[in-house]
DNA sequence: GCCAACGTTGGC
DNA sequence: GCCAACGTTGGC
């Protein structure tokens, strides 16, 4: 079991509309960046927690808990020339990018990144490091504890 | 809109 | 393999 942070914007995909999907469950297609492909490809696995953080809004920070469902599949949007997301260089026989499933669990009050900066315990989170803008970073079991103690409750437990 | 920081591309 | 130029992210 790992932890992690997925970054959206709420004006594309918000813990609301996670939450307002069929079983709770969306898509996370579009990552674009060899890193973040490389978690979802080889470090992610069912039932993982998630901290869905909102970024680029008035108002950036954790807004809800999701978990990982299945497994990786390639990202469709790849294939699409209609799609903002379309690679030129992808080909179904060799996709570069790669989609996972993820289930929201609930919404939860806003940490927001002044919060989040705040408290030493997080001071290392991926998140939080000068520069850092990748869109899937990992969580700490101890982080996760820290948040889930801000939180005021047990997330996995839903 | 600004800008710091990072990632990617491509010429050499 | 180096590195300059460019594009993107994302907080403010």
């Amino acid at each position: 079991m790992q932890y992690w942070l997925m970054k959206s914007e709420p004006d594309e995909v918000s813990i609301d509309d996670v939450l307002a999907s069929p079983d709770q469950t969306t898509a996370w297609f579009g990552v674009r960046n060899y890193q973040a492909r490389n978690f979802m490809r080889d470090a992610m696995r069912d039932g993982d927690g998630v901290l869905f953080y909102h970024s680029s809004c008035a108002q950036p920070g954790i807004a809800g808990l999701a978990r990982i469902v299945g497994q990786p599949y390639p990202d469709a949007s790849q294939f699409d020339p209609h799609s903002k997301y379309h690679d030129p260089k992808a080909t179904p026989e060799q996709p570069r990018w790669i989609s996972i499933d993820v289930q929201g669990t609930q919404k939860t009050r806003l940490l927001a990144l002044p919060e989040l900066r705040s408290i030493p315990e997080l001071a290392e989170m991926v998140l939080l490091q000068k520069g850092s803008r990748l869109s899937i970073t990992p969580v700490t079991p101890a982080q996760w504890r820290c948040i889930a103690r801000l939180l005021g409750q047990t997330p996995g437990s839903a």
